[in-house]
DNA sequence: CTGAAAGCGCTTACAG
DNA sequence: CTGAAAGCGCTTACAG
């Protein structure tokens, strides 16, 4: 394959062995004497040889490849999510072959995970259609969705508890006495946006309240921007906004300060979710719910690779508990 | 290698013709008849082949992977670049393999690279070792070095023009009658913050200044934190900080507007380097300089890819330029 | 412990 | 255009 590519023949012939030999002295368990083993690696040295994993994964039906299919890299909470997962799957022994969302044709872009004969996959970005994750099962190939899930489906996934995160974050609102409470939504069909409207509902109808107002963001920074604008420039403006992730809470912060002079939490309160590094920066300190990401990457990683090493695919939706973090965004409740 | 992996031996074999005709169907310029070939798609449809490219690339040599190293994804710099670089390698047919550095044993994780065939590598974190960069080259693996070079390597490199950049906010500093000009120093054996305080220097020695504090924060969030309070507590405090990159100026301005209790730019000016997605939001509006990543990563797959298609590995440096981005962070000059 | 041999799923000359 | 055959670099029973 490569200009001197050497292989394991070439590493026999000069130890005087045979090249199976050789290839016991490079797999964990394999069976040579102290002498024969010191002979190889000698002569491996010399050469320097490197097994070839790709034909190692050939032979052995393993390619010890896990597909990771991302997007919104400009989300902050997916690059340190992506961070975490590749260096736990590169501890135990896997690599990370990264896709990233082609918007039209995820069709193709399964195909081709399942050409390269990927073990598992980890979808951090988009769901799977139910004929995708029929056609992932079929072939024996694990499938993981990361902080989204698909209500009826049979993939397994990993998610934290957005409704009860929301929850919490509507008791808190109210708690700090605001009482025109708004909500920017991101992408309506995403179970994370659903989830946190469901749960921010149900805190606020356990106070006796409704929302105030509501517009949509689509997770994405200009159309949360967009959205405050919509929201927050008629009369009887709300006293709070709750944005379904803190990415497009900066955006609805910027346009709160910048363009419609209002001061945080002053003359309003923003609250976000996620607690992405940004959050507790400074310039924003965001009141938001963290999402614990650690503990997510943790059960994604041990749920597919259980499916990956015991050979079968099944089920597992693992729910997180997701914790608020007061900052300074929100008007504080009266501590009495 | 999965459940039921079908074959191209298995595809043949319903339709009615040789594992070849199979295999000529599925490579672009196999000369196949008509018939032949849409009896091959039928029965490569009803049993839901897939061609196994592990197997193609075994045979063929050629594994179509690109491995990616990075690190820093808390620096929205490498996201981005990350998400861009995926994609363009995406259009062109090839896959990315993603390694996480690992502090320590670099060493390994090049070996694993070349274990898996990969046909070229682009390190956006770190630099190659000489031995590790001839033993590339040894293989024929094409290496690029992304927004890093080191002086006397065979290694190519795609960078921004750092000097030229910094010395564009020296002479903006000095025109915006800053007279005490102080700089934080990232990891000081990287290429980009030797090249940044190079072309700092520059600028302020051509207005006949020189530097009037430095202290390293070495890329990193709290570092610079560290840093700024060292810099800043004293008397004859600076009027001018030029941060190494972004990621930390955030880091600088939330200490000097929260610790130190200083208006920017009133009391002082914060200039970074690399305009990520952040230094536009309102928060910070901080004045920079832009790295052209876009093009920086057109350059990289260009010389990456050039060399992977014509089979030889050669040594290009590219330096695209850098654009100074005037924000609200640091005085204006005065326009008369 | 050791080696000869089969075989993973393909691509690619080579003849026809 | 088509098929039989060789071979990519390994792992893994199988005998010894």
């Amino acid at each position: 394959m490569n200009k001197h590519s050497v292989t394991s023949g070439d590493v026999a012939r000069l130890a005087n062995v045979s090249q199976s030999a050789v290839s016991r002295t490079f797999s964990p368990g394999g069976s040579v004497s102290e002498e024969t083993r010191a002979r190889v690696l000698e002569a491996a040295k010399t050469l320097g040889y490197r097994p070839n994993v790709i034909a190692r994964a050939m032979i052995s039906g393993r390619s010890r490849l896990i597909a990771i299919m991302v997007a919104y890299l400009d989300n902050q909470f997916y690059p340190v999510v992506l961070e975490q997962m590749s260096r736990a799957l590169q501890e135990r022994g896997y690599q990370v072959l990264l896709f990233m969302t082609d918007t039209g044709n995820q069709d193709q872009v399964v195909q081709k995970m399942l050409q390269y004969q990927v073990e598992g996959i980890v979808m951090a970005s988009a769901t799977l259609s139910s004929s995708l994750a029929r056609e992932c099962a079929d072939t024996g190939t694990p499938v993981v969705m990361f902080n989204r899930y698909v209500p009826s489906s049979p993939t397994s996934s990993v998610t934290s508890d957005n409704i009860e995160g929301a929850r919490q974050l509507a008791h808190f609102l109210i708690a700090g006495g605001h009482r025109r409470i708004a909500f920017i939504a991101g992408q309506e069909d995403s179970s994370t946006s659903r989830d946190r409207e469901a749960g921010f509902y149900k805190g606020l109808a356990e106070r006796g309240m409704t929302l105030a107002g509501r517009a949509v963001g689509g997770y994405s920074f200009e159309g949360a921007a967009a959205a405050a604008r919509g929201l927050l420039s008629g009369r009887d403006r709300p006293d709070a906004v709750f944005v379904a992730n803190d990415h497009m809470a900066f955006s609805v912060m910027d346009v709160v300060r910048g363009e419609l002079r209002l001061r945080i939490p002053e003359d309003i309160s923003i609250v976000g979710y996620d607690d992405v590094p940004e959050a507790g920066w400074a310039g924003y300190n965001l009141t938001t719910v963290s999402q614990p990401s650690a503990a997510m990457v943790d059960a994604t990683v041990t749920i597919l690779l259980d499916q990956v090493e015991q050979r079968e695919v099944s089920r597992r939706a693992a729910v997180l508990p997701a914790r608020l973090v007061v900052r300074g965004s929100a008007r504080m409740p009266k501590s009495d």
